[in-house]
DNA sequence: GGTAGATTGTTTCCCAGTTGACAATTCACT
DNA sequence: AGTGAATTGTCAACTGGGAAACAATCTACC
């Protein structure tokens, strides 16, 4: 069988590593997320409006998680149909501002815990301080 | 609107750095390899059968690259419809080997200096040093 | 004021990937 | 040998997400 020779590189081989990681870490946060008939994505959605303190629009929250205006539209559907949030009119008549609703907050807090342990057992593997270094390097990495 | 108060969490902050900069870099990735009308992991198909020198079973394929078995298929399918790949009969007549074909191992080598390149470009903000850092991490992380 | 162009959310259609069922085959155990 | 369980690849149906077209609205400029 054919072979090509390839030179090892250090940038690609973090590369791949960072995509194998982070396709892992994404396959296990919405299998955790399941369990509530969510996507990660889903719970991003409310982090975000937690963290905004204020309703915001729902091109803005595309913003901040990457994602298209018809997949937020899409997001925002299930979470309205689930009462953790609700579409507000706005001055500007095509915006819709999305809000919290206190049933959203106590999602988030009830489930706050169980969220932040998965977090530690991910990372587990490294210890305190390595993990301070990789937030360190990938803030850089996202400039 | 109501808002939870969220305690700062190393491990959580990391988990979503490594999330986000995995889902951009597939982007980007996939972005790329669409002038050739194929996926980040149709390439990473390739690259696996040339690392691995010799023709291996489709399943062992979706192992290193945690696909599903019928994700695999599909992939294959159009690699052998390019001629990149060749799906071999083998003793045991549930399996079938996949061979690197010469036109496969022909497009990675012309490619391989402008993947390369990419790989640096995404990686630039990073030192050299810095990117050997992030790979023991990840090492450690996927252990 | 009126009109051309930009913005925002929605809808429709498409694509990559998963799950589960299936057929063919092999293995284990009697 | 023969039967039940496991393995491998494939297919059909489903899901999450993106791109493009669309309608409603706002902004800029005349």
């Amino acid at each position: 069988m054919p072979k090509v020779k390839i030179p090892n590189n250090t940038a690609e081989q973090a590369l791949i590593k960072l995509m194998r990681a982070g396709d892992r870490l994404w396959r296990e946060s919405d299998e955790r997320f399941g369990q509530w008939g969510l996507t990660d994505n889903h719970y991003n959605v409310l982090r975000i409006l937690n963290g905004a303190g204020e309703p915001i629009r729902q091109i803005e929250i595309g913003r901040r998680m990457l994602s298209s205006r018809a997949n937020i539209t899409k997001l925002i559907d299930l979470l309205e149909e689930k009462k953790f949030v609700k579409r507000l009119a706005c001055g500007d008549r095509r915006v819709k501002l999305i809000e919290l609703s206190e049933t959203g907050a106590q999602f988030i807090e009830s489930t706050l815990k169980q969220i932040l342990e998965a977090a530690e057992t991910c990372l587990k593997p490294l210890t305190k301080a390595e993990q301070k270094v990789l937030s360190e390097l990938l803030d850089k990495l996202l400039h």
